[in-house]
DNA sequence: TTATTCTTGACTAATTTGGTCGGGAATACT
DNA sequence: AGTATTCCCGACCAAATTAGTCAAGAATAA
């Protein structure tokens, strides 16, 4: 699954958002200046967040974003997807260059990045908002 | 957790090595053209499989590549290890211009990051290249 | 001695990443 | 009405990464 840079700022954002408490109206100005992120980045980020229907914007003075839903309703898979290109990951489309392009000897691993994907998606999916929120992951030990 | 397209191709074609039979020496042209994969890029592949201790090779003429242990002793988490870069991922180092620098308000999602690692880890640790040769995943369900 | 096969390192074209920049459009306040 | 504020949007860009290529070399077997 693609996980980059983007996915962890907007998952650190809207973690602060919803840390401002439920329902609150936050400026991006805000959350850049306290998790010491870029501005301009933010904008693109949060555009994909609206188009994706997880916060609600408003303009103007006092304006800013607000979540559609409570944190505790909120996986971090969505939004991971809502600013990622695409969670199909598996280099194997038809006509792909890697992979499994059907010339080849049938590709052995397909079913393996398959099952790999649905293992972070299911782990993505568990998490909510609130648990990062409040530090509570299913972590095995605390590790570093 | 870094895994690039160098990873599957290395997982790919020691899952190729490991379905010529336990103990066969393959030759790097072989795989590339069984598998549909770029000999140069093997050679890279192989060279740093090989510093890991992960298989023994032999030049010259019915020289080759062997697995140093038996497929079901060896598991896809080694294999990505030898050719990716780096398994730590947060981009929480210290002096890193992002993540949790020290600075911006303590990093709510360092953990989960951490944690997200181990799940991967986890899975990749469980998995062996027996596994993948065998067809023989904990998949949920068939999927596409 | 020659063909084969691994070994190594330098190089590179294309893509992705992680942004910047500039101009808008809505809203609230005076 | 006007102005400050804040979101909105698209174009653009520098640097890093990716997925290789290429050339030369060293070991080995026949």
């Amino acid at each position: 699954m693609k996980l980059s840079a983007k996915g962890r700022i907007a998952v650190t954002a809207v973690a602060d958002l919803a840390a401002q408490g439920e329902g609150a109206r936050v400026r991006l100005a805000d959350i850049a200046e306290r998790q010491g992120l870029s501005l301009s980045f933010l904008e693109q980020v949060f555009a994909d967040l609206r188009r994706m229907g997880l916060v609600d914007s408003k303009r103007g003075p006092a304006g800013g974003y607000t979540l559609r839903r409570p944190a505790e309703a909120i996986a971090l898979s969505e939004i991971i997807a809502a600013v990622e290109e695409d969670i199909r990951a598996h280099g194997c489309k038809p006509g792909a260059t890697l992979g499994c392009t059907g010339r080849t000897a049938r590709c052995l691993t397909h079913p393996l990045w398959g099952a790999l994907e649905d293992h972070i998606g299911d782990f993505l999916s568990s998490v909510t908002l609130q648990h990062v929120v409040d530090g509570d992951l299913p972590v095995r030990e605390a590790a570093e």
